[in-house]
DNA sequence: AGCACGCCGACT
DNA sequence: GTCGGCGTGCTC
């Protein structure tokens, strides 16, 4: 057997694997992420590396092959988990091992050098001169005598400098140092990410409940028990103030921290939060910071200069050597998720390097996801509920309105009697209201009323979506075409927009309330730097009474002064045609509704649907999460979906559709041959089934044991392995990492 | 990075 | 001759 080692120098010249030899004795003893004592150069002087894969066959010449010398056993270091990291996804999310590796290991080519190595010039004057005389004599001591004699101009000189400039070897600055007449030290120079540093005493006081689920969640630790937590609490039951004393206990144990946020969200108010307990000591990774800035967030963490990292999925990666905690907030977030192959779920991934590095998990939402519930019912998570909501605010009163009862009556507006009514009281009465719209999908699609053609991407298999200023947009691709003034089928003049957008409830908004100042939040007018920010402050400073957007508006962001929020359309995320869409559905009732009555005043809010009989719907107005878990496990129980049943979606995308069709059944008729427990479903085309020019199908597997599907992405991967063909592109998607076996 | 090899000037 | 500093190239 063979492995690839990384070799423990950093140094780019070296940063790549070597092929090494397993001897037949420590064949058992090794596994990816090993550390092994290795010879290597020229002089065979034992360094130690890291097993990235083992494989039966060599790609080098055998001939030259060196084998490995012995395996460090004790401590695992940050590098070796890191690499066991890697593995971990490879295995049960499918790629290739340098994928993997790619997600886990922080980008190592920096923008520009974080540390800058400088030589001073460490005699005296004096010294000195006498030195460079010796070695003008001397004509073997060119070196030293250029080196020298440019240090006594300049005092100090930068290190790259001096070995690329001067041409001076590593050798003769030893020497030099050794002779005591300079000296090499470096300066450091992390970039900042962000600029605000006030360390203020800053004590949060916890309430009786918060108190006891932190101290309960520590107690266990110590004890411990490791299991991952769950803390369930509504909107505004103070979830962050029990995070940070959690933080605040491991980080004075010397532990670190990260703090896994969902993408886009927040984060201001509660970073500002964090920034006032932990002050530098923490540091926030988000969009907008570069790729240089990023690296030196995560060299920051390496070397011990900050203990939390907060920042979105990838924060889940900072090289913490001595990691006690892992915060997931807003567990259930969908951005949890790899979008890319890979697509690994940062929840487990979570979990899987807590239990490498000794640590624990805790996760918080005020809407779980099933799966994670699930699994705390079941005891593999503790569970942990907080209800009331911190400092006296009010759960809003929620009601709903059936959409086909105000057509009965003749009101045919997308506002119905009761939601105008309450926007009537809010603006006499100077109180602001959101107006919430779900899916940016559903956005105005533009189509001829005579024969009913619908304008279509012509690279993918999604109608465009109308835009403001007489565009047609893809929301895939990107592709923009202007707006048509006829059918181009049938050429009728009859062809307009359908559907409602964001900008059509705008429209009819100030149409029926023309003294208001609306301000509108989606797709659109947030895609220039900040416009996320830009429009949310200028809400927060009361510049207009009526926010409308869709999903963006609902997370985080407390607004003291609303009091009144429309759901416009409940059931538009009820069918998007996947086993989450009432899960989805649901979490967004229940976040839009949180953003009433944040303050002391009582907040209205008023959900409209045209299925006030669905079970998400109905749960979401009650706000009854456990009862919304009951008729939801019951629906996944009966059609057998996740958690129930552990779910695997292999796409395949090809330009040639014909060719695309072929291969699917080929890959299926590979499956059926196995004997695992699993029922095939497809394959079938993909929800859009044409993106960007290529044909999109998927193959549907379910299984009780989720071994057995990472059983057959195995089996599918050899044989792509074996068949190479580029022509084909295949990915694998795990729709959780199922239960463990009971 | 760190090491050996080979080159070349200086000194015996 | 031979000693020792310096530049170069390579590491499975």
């Amino acid at each position: 057997m063979f492995a690839e080692i990384i070799v423990d120098i950093s140094h780019e010249k070296v940063d790549r694997p070597f092929e090494y030899i397993i001897p037949d004795e420590l064949e058992g003893q090794v596994r990816r992420g090993s550390q092994v004592n290795i010879p290597f150069g020229r002089s065979n002087k034992l360094i130690r590396g890291f097993i990235l894969d083992i494989k039966d066959k060599a790609s080098f010449d055998v001939e030259k092959l060196k084998s490995i010398d012995s395996v460090v056993t004790g401590s695992t270091t940050l590098e070796g988990s890191m690499i066991e990291l890697a593995d971990f996804i490879r295995t049960n999310y499918g790629s290739t091992m340098n994928q993997a590796l790619k997600i886990v290991l922080p980008i190592k080519k920096s923008a520009s050098p974080v540390v800058e190595k400088y030589i001073f010039l460490e005699a005296d004057d004096a010294a000195a001169q006498e030195s460079i005389e010796k070695y003008t004599k001397d004509k073997r001591s060119a070196a030293k005598l250029r080196l020298l004699s440019e240090l006594v101009r300049e005092k100090v000189l930068p290190y790259q400098i001096v070995r690329d400039k001067l041409n001076i070897s590593a050798q003769t600055l030893k020497a030099l140092e050794k002779e005591g007449l300079i000296r090499v030290d470096s300066r450091e120079n992390l970039r900042d990410a962000l600029k605000i540093k006030a360390k203020q005493e800053y004590n949060i006081r916890l309430n009786a409940n918060q108190q006891a689920v932190a101290d309960d969640i520590w107690e266990r630790y110590k004890g411990g028990d490791l299991r991952p937590s769950l803390i369930r609490g509504v909107t505004g039951s103070g979830k962050t103030e029990v995070y940070i004393n959690i933080i605040d206990r491991v980080v004075k144990e010397g532990h670190q921290a990260i703090v896994l946020i969902p993408e886009i969200a927040l984060t201001y108010q509660t970073v500002l939060r964090f920034y006032k307990k932990f002050g530098d000591r923490i540091s926030v990774i988000n969009s907008s910071l570069t790729y240089a800035q990023r690296h030196d967030q995560m060299e920051k963490a390496k070397r011990g200069l900050v203990d939390i990292i907060i920042g979105p999925r990838s924060a889940l990666f900072a090289p913490f050597k001595n990691l006690g905690v892992i915060i997931i907030d807003e567990e259930h977030e969908g951005t949890y998720k790899n979008e890319n192959a890979p697509k690994y779920h940062s929840r487990e991934v979570a979990i899987k390097r807590a239990e490498l590095a000794g640590g624990f998990v805790v996760m918080g939402s005020a809407t779980p996801s099933v799966e994670t519930y699930y699994k705390a019912e079941k005891g593999e998570f503790a569970l942990y509920t907080l209800t009331e909501r911190a400092m006296g605010a009010h759960l809003p009163r929620t009601e709903l309105v059936d959409m086909r009862t105000e057509l009965e009556a003749g009101n045919r507006s997308i506002v119905s009697r009761r939601l105008n009514e309450l926007i009537l009281d809010r603006l006499s009465r100077h109180e602001q209201i959101i107006l919430f719209l779900n899916r940016r999908g559903y956005s105005s699609f533009v189509s001829c009323r005579k024969c009913g053609t619908a304008i279509k991407c012509p690279h993918c298999d999604v109608s465009l979506k109308y835009h403001k200023g007489g565009k047609l947009m893809c929301h895939y691709c990107g592709y923009e075409t202007p707006m048509v003034s006829t059918c181009p089928t049938c050429g009728s003049k009859y062809i307009g927009t359908f559907g409602i957008g964001t900008q059509k409830i705008e429209e009819e908004i100030n149409r029926l309330y023309p003294d208001a100042v609306t301000l509108r939040m989606d797709y659109d007018t947030t895609r220039e730097k900040d416009g996320h920010e830009k429009i949310l402050s200028a809400f927060a400073n009361r510049e207009a009474d009526i926010l409308i957007g869709t999903q963006m508006i609902v997370k985080g962001h407390d607004f003291a002064s609303v009091t009144l929020v429309g759901i416009m359309a409940a059931d538009l995320s009820l069918y998007s045609g996947d086993y989450l869409a009432a899960e989805r559905t649901f979490q967004l009732l229940t976040q839009a509704a949180g953003r009433a009555g944040r303050s002391s005043k009582e907040g209205d809010v008023v959900i409209q649907t045209y299925s006030p009989d669905n079970y998400a719907v109905r749960r979401g107005a009650e706000q009854d999460y456990i009862e919304f878990y009951k008729d939801e496990l019951q629906f996944r129980r009966i059609l057998g979906y996740p958690p129930v049943m552990n779910m695997l979606g292999i796409l395949f995308a090809a330009e040639d559709d014909v060719f695309l069709a072929r291969y699917c059944d080929k890959i299926k008729g590979l499956l059926t041959g196995t004997d695992r427990k699993i029922q095939i479903i497809g394959p079938a085309q993909a929800s859009v089934s044409k993106i960007n020019d290529k044909y999109r199908r998927v193959l549907y597997l379910k299984a009780a044991r989720y071994s057995d599907l990472t059983d057959i992405k195995d089996i599918i991967e050899n044989y792509m392995d074996e068949n190479p063909d580029k022509n084909i592109n295949v990915t694998f998607d795990f729709s959780l990492m199922g239960s463990k076996e009971v």
